[in-house]
DNA sequence: GACTCAAAGTTGACGTGACAACTCTAGGAT
DNA sequence: ATCCTAGAGTTGTCACGTCAACTTTGAGTC
């Protein structure tokens, strides 16, 4: 903390055009998202956390680990979505606590409609225009940041399938 | 909006662990700068256009450009400032209007501070573990995102310095 | 059985961000 | 001079996210 050197403009600008770019990317899916389907980033994070367990009894502990929130933001977003319709608590421990969570009909549409239709944005805006070495580069980057700023956590959660095999986008990659 | 191929366990697995780090690594830059400075990622951006454009003159609408916000979100955060006393809304116009924006002295000694902070943490946290061949990566995708996503602003806007040279990654690193 | 305690979940307060509606002013056009 | 329109800035409303305080439940422990 006395280091004190300002970011040099080539640093500067990398830092600010990357940030820009970020701010952008996620900025054009959300829209998207939004105008496509009516929901947010938000919204469409839980829908397919809560689709994926299909056996309705996801608690919000589980669902508050696997998307990297705090309890009290799932508590909210929960609430929020209750009130829209999406999804509904249910009760299911013995006395009343442990509450479930399962899609209401308009939440289980939605969030199929949406999954393709995210995949596409995906992979319009943020996938096609990168080479594969440059998909490399970033994804050790990414995955180093994650070591470091979360060790803990885990490295490369699987999205929906068994994982098949390890990506494979050039060359072998290590392993966690 | 009728593709609808769901991505891949490897382009989920790159999205996903891209998204996740941006997370923490945002939040963490957040956490850092609220922690050393008592300032949220936002005021720090706003205090530094303020105090770049150090002819306290700025306006509103030039400051929403700048930083790429809207206005109202502008004006929202120039309201908490001000009664935090970051900043103040000095009246410039013949009849009231044209609210200029000037730095308190709170303003300027947190900022000055916090610049140099700041560097360092993105220096150790964002920069630092780049390779050359991860710097050129993102910034090659970063950039391709920017044309595609806001073609009508500017592609690399200069940050304080004149722009002395062209940004250079790979080999030395330039400037002074 | 009564006490204690930690975990689960909720709630409230507050800062943040997006969108739309509003006011005020300046500059024309007639 | 009057209208009218575009731009600047503000405000309200709502969704989002964090922090801290709170309640309830399920286990231990004696």
């Amino acid at each position: 903390m006395a280091r004190s050197t300002p970011l040099s403009p080539a640093e500067w600008q990398f830092w600010d055009t990357w940030m820009t770019a970020q701010r952008l990317l996620s900025g054009e899916v959300d829209r998207t998202l939004q105008r496509d389907f009516g929901i947010s980033k938000a919204e469409f994070s839980v829908l397919v956390s809560v689709h994926r367990a299909s056996d309705d009894q996801l608690r919000v502990t589980e669902l508050a680990d696997s998307l990297g929130w705090e309890k009290s933001r799932v508590a909210h977003q929960l609430t929020r979505m209750e009130q829209r319709g999406l999804l509904a608590r249910t009760e299911s421990g013995a006395a009343g606590r442990r509450t479930g969570i399962t899609l209401t009909q308009a939440g289980r549409d939605v969030v199929q409609r949406a999954i393709d239709g995210h995949s596409d944005t995906i992979r319009r805006l943020g996938l096609d225009p990168l080479t594969p070495d440059q998909a490399a580069a970033i994804r050790a980057w990414s995955q180093q940041l994650i070591d470091r700023l979360d060790p803990p956590r885990r490295s490369t959660p699987p999205p929906a399938e068994p994982e098949p095999d390890r990506f494979r986008p050039a060359g072998p990659t290590g392993a966690r």
